[in-house]
DNA sequence: CATGAATGAGACTTCATTCAT
DNA sequence: TATGAATGAAGTCTCATTCAT
């Protein structure tokens, strides 16, 4: 895997000496924080700017230090997007696997849960925010398209899948093509994320009353 | 309704003075196609490299112009983008509307054929340059998010659960949340087209299959 | 006298092929008016907006045609203001040694005519608007100041120092400075212009005033 | 008063930003200097090209410094231009202020010394370099217009014609237009500043000379 | 003669990145 | 580590000038 996004813990991207300098934790200032409070700036500059019209002074003082300090963990601007990217992928693809990993026994109430979490998570916006990201940079970072979807889109449509294949080998649910039931349990949860994040909607029901909608007509359509 | 994006004929954003001087079509040099030609150039460099990657440079070279011609056009880079918008809103709205209209009689035939048509459609990389471009643009431009939502977007979620609402009423869908529906119909067809276009995912089965499978679980869950 | 501007009747910088073309009178159009109209135009443009913020665009539209007409006439945007000002020059210049000829017979009474008359003049904008333009284009065209000056300012001052002069041999002038005279002579004129024309201050006294005080203090200056 | 320019000390027009951070003067390069330098540097490209025809990137390299570090001081090329003319007024404004005040005791004393004084600095490219400029960008900037008028012309002239007043008052002038015998004290050493700097000319009598006919003829015609 | 579409050089301005302190 | 002044490449937009019709 020719990958150069790693998820290693720091950062990738980061200045390489900065980053060996790894010596005794002499409790300076707060440098462990840094990196990770620069991304957390970056996240919300590019979030709300696009990648390209966020300005690196601007996160450096939403970060709080000056657009210098930003150079010295973060190599690049597009480094800072990398970083951020990796970053986030861990959460995600370690909630992913918790949950894909718990279906074993019950997948009905499993995928009930999934679909009820998911619809709850990106109903906010902080959650949407990197995969909106994403998706607005993709036609220039190919790589990072493909990191994040191998790592994070990839991974929770098979988990999804998972869960069916199991459903139907425990009889609960038909025999029908995986990876469409996939797409019909996260597709309407994305369609009501992009509506509300990107397109600024701000009507529709609540998380609580769509996934109970989804959910009954998902079960029904699969039902046996 | 304080939207400066219209959708008369003439892409908006055209120089005003110009688009007055609709005078004998003389066919000096070609004028007439020429905002035409330069939206299609605009659309596939925006597409390729996003809006503030673009160059306009590039999009006068690859319309055949110079630079300055392009200014002859379109007053601004955001013209250019806000006639583009409007411009690919028309045929998509008409084609939704025709779905719509023609629905009348048979709910279930006509979501058929519209899964069937929309799975092939978003299948065409194409066919899904605007809503990709909307998309990366979205954050910096709101109204044109909105713009876009409200005429194509919502539009379309708007013409599917009509088709609902008409099959509980004739008796050949379940009553339940039309919106949700209409998510579970586009859904899919999204996700599919998002992996596909914008995380470059080269794998998947043929559209036909992909509209068989996601209309059996769809129908059987709307099965009364 | 390497001097480029020249005062012959066809403004200078037009086009030479097309000054050639002298041929036989056809009436066509009503071109022999033409690069009056363009400068006419180009005087009234490049007053409001100075030279280099004036477009050839404007000037042609004001003139009644597109923008290559202008380029029939005149050879380039600076061929437009030297022709603007060799045409302005004569008509000055002729003023000024009609006054000054004129002037032969009772100095104190062509003194009093002149001011009256100065006064009255400088006080319309059209009749400052070239020599605003020139001090306004001076140091960019050091010919076209020199050229200004000598046949306008220096012919102006000349006038009225002879006039001076010929009152000192008639006994009606006190034997001071001629060039002083000339200056307390056209001063205090040129200050009220351009605190109003060029500064765009609206107080002040009316023209008849200001000559009658004028007057007054310079007279009594030059008694014997 | 809806003036923007101010006079207070900073140039206005500088980087609202930059101007706050007045924390310890630390000699960190050489920033404290630097507006001044440009402003110089802009007050010479300016006079020798004109505004629009100056580059930013001459008075850059002018100042020693990059196109871009212009920018770190001010925010436009016009920004440039006010700052210069607001840093330019502020001395002339004082020392007219102190000759107006000077002049209580003997207003015949102060004009001879005014017309002295300011026949000497008029003579000077740079003393003329400021009011020419505004002379030149007026048409385009109606506002610095009215501002250098108001600051400087209308001082200049008010100061003068009170010391006229105080002379009539003290039975030393003649009781004639005050405003009329300003312009009779500048006018005559404007039109030579003009020629001189504006138009070129290169010939003419010395200050010395100029201030005692002026004076001679001016006392003359002023004398009870 | 006249038009107006087209060109292309050039200017202002922005901003990622560097570096002396 | 941290700052922020400085750089310089690049991009948008303008407009004088040309030229096919």
């Amino acid at each position: 895997m020719p990958m150069t996004l790693t998820t290693k813990k720091p950062a990738a991207g980061m200045r390489s000496e900065k980053a060996k300098k790894a010596g005794p934790p002499k409790f300076r200032r707060r440098s462990q924080a840094r990196p990770d409070e620069i991304l957390d700036a970056a996240l919300a500059v590019f979030t709300e700017r696009g990648f390209d019209a966020a300005r690196v002074d601007d996160i450096a003082s939403r970060a709080g230090i000056s657009k210098g300090a930003v150079y010295l963990y973060f190599d690049s601007k597009e480094a800072l997007l990398r970083g951020l990217i990796e970053r986030e992928v861990a959460p995600a693809a370690h909630r992913l696997k918790a949950l894909a990993d718990a279906g074993g026994e019950d997948p009905k109430a499993t995928l009930t849960l999934l679909i009820t979490v998911a619809t709850q998570l990106l109903n906010d916006a902080r959650m949407f925010a990197t995969p909106k990201l994403v998706l607005s940079v993709a036609p220039r970072f190919a790589e990072i398209a493909q990191f994040y979807r191998k790592r994070v889109i990839d991974e929770a449509l098979g988990a999804i899948a998972s869960l069916h294949r199991r459903g139907v080998e425990t009889g609960v649910f038909k025999d029908v093509d995986s990876d469409i039931v996939a797409r019909m349990v996260m597709g309407p949860i994305l369609v009501h994320a992009m509506r509300k994040h990107v397109l600024g909607a701000t009507d529709g029901a609540s998380p609580e009353a769509r996934a109970k909608a989804h959910l009954e007509i998902l079960f029904e359509g699969l039902a046996i």
